[in-house]
RNA sequence: UGGGGUGUAGCCAAGCGGUAAGGCAGCGGUUUUUGGUACCGCCAUGCGCAGGUUCGAAUCCUGCCACCCCAG
């Protein structure tokens, strides 16, 4: 038995396991979901997207002696179409969650949640890529349909506690000062997925659990073994859940054709006309490939996009250097620490470098973020987010960027 | 038309008689629950065309072609 807090003391590592050798689980699975009461009067409500993680969630919960629901929202249905391994949360993804749940023994509710997620994910991202803005719709989602949806609907069934699969931990007043939970980066730092987190409300935190926060991947694959899931062998999801072949821009380009007229590719420091590009949405700031401009000394990168005059600004990487961002609609979880370093994410691959917080953090208002050495690649419309050690702070949506002078 | 210059992969470009550097672009792979980045690998039996000299030519010679500049 180990208990939940244990982690909360352990450095991120790799190796780390709570299976003992016999496939016996070596831990108390009611410590995972921090239940308010015993686990046989509490009822847990799953979020199950049809994934392993999902599932094991839901078998851990089951194990608890917990009333155990698993909900799944179907988000969109391109699934048939594509059949699609590694997704979640259409056609195979559906029929996988069910079947975890059937074998569970639990009951399993799915939701047409088709339009909300439309409209809350899908034309949102379309319209932040029109806007010249690189947008991650999987923070949206999560904000969305299933930190506010789900989050309802579990309350509505009375349930104690909403679980869902994702890689991050949730911790009881490890801050000096707070009683409440905070959000912590997942044990497993190649697992960690507090990126795409940081905007769940202090409310949210309250009542949703994260139980594989402190297990390696490996751990849940063979959970999800022993608990007899036909998904234990799945491949992890990746890419954009609703764009079927990773190419999002044709997904863009459907929805809102004006993505696709051409425009100039400019030289930013020149105003050289270099070439012509195939419709703004195709680039990010910070994009090298895909330019097809050759003949030039080094790399071009692009450095701004101009949606205004459809625009695409490019130079060497140099240009890239961003020494501060303006970051808007700003969450903040838990006390911001005192005297300690703050570091900041800004994108979902990336280790968290040093910054300087030059404002007020929390409740959607904007602050300014200063990078403490020359940051690359800071694309308008992707998220910030801060930590404190391992403890995520909060974050906000990137507006805009200071270049380093030069 | 006369004088000069240049023609090497999609682009830029080294080579100056000894068996085609490099960069950019592109393609493939690795990494990855956003877009990117980064890293690794691949990428001219061929040097405007046709002859010639030479053991050997992108490199020397001859002719032709194309483009550029200056003169008119």
């Amino acid at each position: 038995f180990v208990p939940c807090e244990a982690y909360i003391l352990a450095e991120p590592m790799n190796n780390i396991s709570i299976l003992d050798p016999g496939d016996n689980i070596a831990f108390d699975a009611a410590a995972l979901f921090d239940l308010p009461r015993p686990a046989e009067s509490c009822r847990i409500v799953v979020a199950m997207s049809g994934g392993v993680d999902s599932s094991v969630v839901a078998a851990l919960a089951a194990q608890t002696g917990a009333e155990v629901i698993g909900i799944t929202l179907q988000l969109y249905d391109y699934g048939a179409a594509t059949g699609r391994k590694g997704a979640c949360c259409a056609g195979d993804d559906i029929s996988d969650a069910r079947a975890a749940a059937d074998r569970l023994g639990i009951a399993h509710y799915v939701f047409d949640h088709e339009s909300a997620f439309r409209e809350d994910v899908v034309d949102q991202f379309a319209d932040e890529y029109l806007a010249g803005r690189t947008p991650v719709p999987c923070i949206r989602c999560n904000m969305g349909p299933k930190f506010t949806d789900l989050f309802q609907m579990a309350r509505e069934l009375g349930a104690d506690c909403l679980a869902t699969g994702h890689y991050v931990r949730r911790v009881k007043g490890a801050a000096q000062g707070n009683s409440g939970p905070e959000l912590f980066r997942a044990l497993d730092p190649a697992r960690d997925q507090s990126y795409f987190l940081y905007a769940t409300t202090q409310e949210q935190l309250d009542y949703i659990r994260f139980p594989l926060g402190g297990l390696p991947k490996s751990d849940v694959r063979h959970l999800a073994e022993v608990a007899g899931l036909r998904n234990a062998a799945k491949p992890d999801s990746q890419d954009i859940c609703f764009v079927p072949d990773g190419n999002y821009a044709k997904i863009v380009t459907a929805m809102r054709p004006e993505g696709a007229i051409p425009g100039a590719i400019v030289h930013a420091l020149t105003g050289e006309r270099l070439g012509t590009h195939k419709g703004i949405v195709h680039y990010t700031v910070g994009q090298r490939k895909g330019l097809e401009i050759g003949g030039q000394p080094e790399p071009l990168y692009v450095i701004r996009l101009d949606a205004e005059r459809r625009e695409v600004l490019v130079g060497p990487k140099r240009l890239l250097a961003v020494e501060s961002a303006a970051l808007i609609e700003t969450n903040r979880i838990g006390p911001l620490p005192a005297g300690e370093q703050l570091t900041a994410k800004v994108r979902s691959l990336a280790k968290p470098v040093p910054i300087a917080l030059e404002g007020p953090l929390g409740n959607g208002a904007s602050t300014v973020i200063r990078f403490v050495s020359p940051e690359y690649g800071v694309a308008p419309g992707q998220a910030a987010v801060l930590y404190a050690g391992e403890r995520v702070v909060g974050g906000g949506w990137i507006d805009s960027t200071v270049s380093v002078r030069s």
